[in-house]
DNA sequence: AACAAGGTTTCACTCTTTGAAACGAGAGGC
DNA sequence: GCCTCTCGTTTCAAAGAGTGAAACCTTGTT
């Protein structure tokens, strides 16, 4: 890939953030890992590292000297989820629709050609699915993935087709089907795709203004969620998702 | 103040830090709203905010295209929790000392000349003391304050009684003062010093290497915690905060 | 239609960032 | 005790990258 949009961005904060975003991976890191990891020299990575914790968002642990994220992170993470969030006004219908279903529900959003599980709430069953809260996940498998293109803009779904996320043709393909499947039924579903042995079921949120917000999916073991199963479900999860669309801000 | 050390940081990216840090006082900001926030050229805020979106930690609210932070916040501060932080492990006895004393528990740490309450467990009654997690406070007032001064390593104490937050001498006085009793009682109070109607008893948490790593703090109004009653609740506080050092990792 | 108020892109100047290399500081090993 | 290896920090010259003024575009308003 060329260079494509090099004025638009700075290439030393796009470094910086590079930095951070090692921290997904793992809690705590050296000098030399992080500069390992992003591809660049030492001082350049100390330099960048410097600014980092000068703001706040990186520290050193005091025994171990490695670099782990900052409280300046805690700060903005505990004002990300103002009072106009999905993912905080659905939260009570979530938990009602867990409770109807008796399995996970979790609600996503698209992020480039990726998807977030900004909410999540877990089946009390012993066997389950475990969703955990951020995990950024692809958009070409999944059941909610299918519906986030499905619903989403038209330039996404060419974006995404266009994109080197396919192992072959059929793939994409046998994707372009369920798309058109997905906006067919109102909803998708998906066996197996991502993690053996669970299933799920999505259906879109829209807001007021008919633009899809997020896509709301539940998952569970495949002994539970059967084909059948799963199209019984469908129908109160698309209507969980008429309701969420209505209780949004905008 | 001069430029200090104008070689060991990377402006860009502290500028780039700057505009994420406008996003705890409001949740949405246009590029002019930033641009004045942080003082800087409008076209230089936009090439920061278009490497900012890039890598997700912004994005723009597709209906008043305003500027809001990012999924890869949502992502990264679900990390933040690991399983060896304080505030993840001593959630449990928090709660039990909430139980115990019936009144607001906040878990406290040192970051830079402030301190960030990272973890905290509200009293169930009706008229009690409300403290979000991620907040970001004074470290020269409050009794979490003189904790983490007065149990912490020497040079912050100097630090702290050599800057500009002090608006008189007879202030810093008595807060060095307090800082003695602090050391000397194991525990440290605070009588509206920061919100009027409130009060607070606070102690500090060793690890087992006995270097302090937080400040627990019992807070709630006026009317229950007066003198006396503090005095009685500060042994229980200490003792929780002894049992809590020992359940950390390092 | 003309205007105003954002937002976006261009462009020349120069200041800032960059990475190699040198320097320090510990931690083991011999 | 000395040497060596590794990791973090600082220095420095070269040039490439970032900067902000200004022009441009887009959208909504009078």
């Amino acid at each position: 890939m060329a260079t494509e949009d090099s004025k638009l961005t700075v290439r030393a904060v796009e470094r910086a953030l590079d930095l951070l975003l090692c921290f997904t991976d793992d809690s705590d890191l050296s000098l030399t890992e992080l500069s390992g990891r992003v591809g660049l020299h030492k001082s350049t990575v100390h330099r960048l590292l410097a600014s980092l914790e000068g703001k706040g968002f990186v520290r050193r642990d005091p025994a171990s000297e490695r670099y782990r994220l900052g409280y300046r992170m805690w700060e903005l993470s505990a004002n990300l989820s103002q009072d106009d969030e999905p993912a905080v006004i659905l939260l009570p219908e979530m938990e009602r629709l867990r409770d109807l279903l008796g399995e996970t529900v979790s609600l996503y959003v698209r992020d480039g050609l990726e998807r977030i599980r900004v909410q999540a709430v877990q089946s009390s069953q012993a066997i389950r699915r475990v969703a955990p809260v951020g995990a950024r996940l692809p958009l070409h498998v999944g059941a909610s993935g299918k519906v986030l293109v499905a619903f989403g803009a038209a330039e996404l779904r060419q974006e995404l087709l266009a994109s080197e996320v396919w192992s072959d043709a059929g793939q994409r393909e046998a994707f372009e089907r369920q798309l058109e499947e997905t906006k067919r039924a109102g909803y998708a579903t998906s066996l197996e795709e991502r993690e053996t042995g669970a299933a799920a079921v999505a259906a879109p949120i829209f807001n007021r203004a008919h633009r899809m917000v997020a896509a709301l999916a539940v998952s569970g073991p495949i002994n539970r969620l059967s084909a059948d199963k799963m199209g019984e479900d469908a129908a109160f999860i698309m209507e969980a998702a008429k309701r969420m669309g209505k209780m949004l801000k905008p």
